[in-house]
DNA sequence: TCTGATAATGAGAAAGATTATCATTTGCAA
DNA sequence: TTGCAAATGATAATCTTTCTCATTATCAGA
């Protein structure tokens, strides 16, 4: 059983400066969230947060998890598998973005500043104003070529 | 009802072509799809499918649209609302990106020899090759400035 | 600090999309 | 034309996510 109070996490604080009510429960996923650093679905998120406290619900948090989304906190991503996915929505510098192992799955972010503003300059033209970016691609590991084999 | 017979519809020869049984039914979803130039849903497909052969049953196009997807004749898309959106799959050129309104949902199509290089190159750096991008912005419209007002 | 209105939670039912089951039918190679 | 493996139709089952509603907790104000 981890130690979610004393000082809130960041996205607690976050929480709270949305106006947000600030629940035991929703303190203990922001924690959940702020100790994350890869892209948990829900059922994997309440498994984190059963962690904390064991009495929360699963309803629990696909209702925090929508509210964290549609507040700017939480982004949803796809990664193809069925189940949504979130990581914690980046500041206001840069996106980041996603390649996919097409083997194992696994996921590595990367960011790129020619790309953001590459794709800036598209969408302008194109008469519109981005809002967000979805991006992953999916990609198979080189083979190595051996030293000389 | 259309007809679905006689010449083959594009699809319908790559299906052959790649060596699946071509049943009546994987030849009237083929026509539907060569037919179309949109991205649907399921449901919207079995509701052209039904046109052309009243019989067909959902099942069915669940089924064939993942053996095409399978076998790279579709690709799956995901424009978000809950439910997989098809098209029918880019050649050996440039792939194709969408662009969604983000207020009416409209999908707009945009190739961007640019973007694929940047992308495969981007890839490539990190040790992979480049199988397939999932790429989507969402923008929003931007307000026309009126000449003068 | 206590109280009450209001909103959040828990548990499970319900909804929506997709896949599996299985008896029947069909495509296609021999 | 025949036979067999594979595909289909109808529907049940599954999986993820949302909804319902009785209970509980938060937080502003007294």
């Amino acid at each position: 059983m981890k130690e979610p109070n004393s000082p809130d996490s960041p996205l607690a604080d976050l929480c709270r400066q949305r106006g947000l009510k600030l629940t035991g429960q929703r303190r203990t996923i922001a924690f959940v969230l702020s100790d994350s650093d890869d892209h948990p679905d829900v059922e994997e998120l309440y498994r984190r947060a059963v962690e904390v406290d064991p009495r929360i619900s699963i309803a629990t948090v696909y209702r925090t998890v929508r509210l964290f989304e549609e507040n700017g906190i939480l982004q949803r991503r796809d990664f193809g598998g069925g189940r949504a996915r979130y990581e914690v929505a980046d500041g206001d510098h840069g996106d980041h973005y996603h390649l996919i192992d097409a083997d194992t799955g696994k996921v590595i972010e990367f960011e790129n500043a020619e790309l953001d503003a590459l794709l800036d300059g598209i969408v302008r033209q194109m008469g519109y104003d981005l809002v967000t970016t979805r991006l992953s691609v999916v990609g198979r590991r080189k083979a190595k070529p051996r030293s000389r084999g």
